[in-house]
DNA sequence: TGCCAGGCCGGGT
DNA sequence: ACCCGGCATGGC
């Protein structure tokens, strides 16, 4: 049953390789910033651009909305794609501090698949970025699907080439426990395996070190 | 030294 | 509804 071989999975994974202790952050909203700047990008090129904020003091709401788009720019110009990811930025702020006064506490309050919905909305936060908020930075129980968790899935035959996020999202939230641990922990170790040993990006390759279990 | 990274948007079919 | 080009730097 393939449920039981997603679980065979992720226990495989943690008892190999163990916790991989993220989001590494110093706050939730440092998360948010991190998941804006991570997108298609190497997170040691996010680390220094973050390194960058957090020197000029920028790791707040009000701030980067205060911040001149020519300084957020040059801060985050480590991590690519500076221009459209500073307007991004600049757009998440602005919403957040119109709807919730910039406030995290706020977010809190709200349940998930409204504030799912809310981030889906602002320019810049896609599926993925709006589910790593979600999970890592409000801790709620979403599974985040990116594009190593296809390629393994797909490679130990637990899904379909054509199967879309929210299949596959689904698949593992009614398969791992109901945990923001375990979601965030699955997720982490499938992006460390995918690094690692999933270097072919042709999804179909089956002699790829990943693949896992016997068909 | 070329290839790629913890995606998303917008325009074209 | 899919598909694809554009976006960009630093690491290995």
């Amino acid at each position: 049953m393939r449920s039981n071989r997603i679980f065979n999975l992720y226990r495989i994974l943690i008892s190999s390789l163990g916790s991989q202790h993220w989001w590494p952050a110093d706050s939730p909203f440092e998360v948010i910033i991190g998941a804006i700047l991570t997108q298609n990008t190497n997170w040691k090129n996010v680390e220094i651009s973050i390194n960058n904020l957090k020197k000029a003091n920028l790791l707040s709401p009000n701030s980067i909305f205060n911040c001149s788009i020519n300084d957020l720019k040059s801060y985050i110009k480590p991590s690519g794609f500076y221009r459209v990811k500073s307007d991004y930025l600049k757009y998440f702020v602005k919403e957040f501090i119109e709807h919730y006064d910039g406030d995290m506490s706020r977010l809190m309050e709200i349940e998930s698949s409204k504030l799912r919905n809310w981030l889906l909305s602002i320019k810049g936060i896609g599926e993925e970025t709006a589910d790593s908020i979600l999970l890592y930075a409000l801790d709620r129980s979403i599974f985040v699907v990116d594009a190593y968790t296809k390629r393994i899935f797909l490679r130990h035959n637990l899904i379909n080439k054509d199967a879309d996020y929210k299949e596959i999202q689904s698949l593992v939230e009614e398969t791992l426990p109901n945990d923001p641990k375990i979601l965030g922990e699955f997720h982490a170790l499938l992006v460390k395996v995918g690094k690692n040993f999933c270097k072919k990006k042709n999804p179909l390759c089956r002699e790829c070190p990943i693949f896992i279990f016997p068909t």
